[in-house]
DNA sequence: CCAAAAGTGTTACTCGTACACCCATGT
DNA sequence: ACATGGGTGTACGAGTAACACTTTTGG
């Protein structure tokens, strides 16, 4: 720790610390996963914890968010969303933090995640395996769950767990795994089909099984 | 002004200040109305603004849109929701503040309003009467509307419209005057009606016409 | 030929919406 | 009696949910 004299940023009333947290779900085989880190400073040294981190003088909250989540995947979010702030004052032991919480979707396959500047580690954990985390982010992954299942009758959420170029069935098991639980298939395909956000593309995908025509987003 | 050396509060990094906006509507004569106050001091002084305040170390950011509603109108909020954050850093010309969006909605006939510390006038404005506002606080209100006749379906909120005994007339006209556009009053009626959520008194409320059966909310 | 996943229609029910007339009171 | 707002029922269309079998491929 540096004993240097530092600058500091002075104000005639207290102001609270302002940081995006954000819990990033993909499809990890099939299931939904969310991606933590592992928190190598106190407080909470070595738990696992939502990348987020502090609002900068100079960017809103939203490029707050989309700047951690590049920073801690290396990609950049197709679907980034404020959903709650978290406003308790004790929430962080040191100094009082307002947090505001985001949800992103990814495909999985196209992040590689790297430990960054805040983490040691980082790693995707199956929502059905969710170790203790630091803070209240216990708290926020629930909310966060619960606002993606609202927002999930949107096609155009949905789309972002997929890859740009998918078959009916992918997109009906991201939308099982969101839900936690089967749907119809039929009618799930009606509701698809009977809207006009889908394109049909010349290819089919082969396997042990009848091919399946592959799909992508209606360019509008 | 006070020339005395004053506390001031130090950190390594800059903080922003946070405040939480208020837009507290009440219906006054028929119509939608919002609740304004002229700032008493630059920037933007003798503008009418939303009323808000910065948020206090010991609160959260609902206990702070609680009470400055209270300090500005001496009633506590029936129904008091969280609806945006606003935190486009050059949004307030002196320092940086990033604003939680709160929506109230009041019975106008339970308010005083009175001028504050942070006000020198309080006044009532109907939606289609808004003056130009300090900040982006006109952005707050036109997003706040939004909120509202979103929420407007769940009869919850629309109650806190009306006093606590009300008819069902009174009610539609609540509604109607959030959405801008009548409604048909069969359907208005059959709806309420096929919830529990009414429950009828044996008062009448009477007047140069058939007297109207007055309902006041289920207790659950 | 067998396993595995793709693909396909119809029915019932619920919910929202459109719509017009009679009723009870005060003046 | 008349003016004023209170009160009532039904029919249609849209959207959602339940439901089982045939098709096409690879191995």
């Amino acid at each position: 720790l540096s004993t240097h004299k530092v600058r500091t940023y002075g104000y005639r009333y207290p102001h609270p610390a302002v940081a995006a947290d954000i819990a990033i779900f993909a499809l990890r085989e099939g299931e939904l996963a969310i991606l933590l880190i592992t928190r190598k400073e106190e407080p909470f040294c070595g738990m696992w914890a939502l990348p987020g981190g502090f609002v900068r003088e100079d960017e809103n909250l939203d490029a707050c968010a989309r700047r951690e989540l590049l920073e801690e995947t290396g990609v950049d979010a197709p679907m980034l969303r404020q959903f709650a702030n978290f406003s308790e004052p004790e929430r962080d032991p040191r100094e009082r933090v307002i947090s505001v919480a985001y949800l992103a979707l990814l495909q999985s396959d196209r992040i590689k995640p790297q430990a960054g500047t805040d983490a040691s580690a980082v790693g995707w954990f199956r929502m059905s395996a969710i170790p203790p985390l630091a803070y209240d982010h216990g708290t926020i992954v629930e909310a966060a769950i619960r606002s993606l299942r609202d927002l999930l009758d949107d096609p155009d959420i949905l789309f972002n767990l997929v890859p740009e170029r998918f078959t009916l069935s992918q997109l009906q098991s991201a939308y099982e795994a969101v839900l936690g639980r089967p749907t119809d298939k039929r009618n799930f395909r009606n509701r698809l089909l009977s809207t006009d956000l889908l394109r049909e593309t010349k290819d089919l995908e082969r396997g042990a099984h009848r091919p399946a025509m592959i799909y992508e987003r209606a360019r509008h």
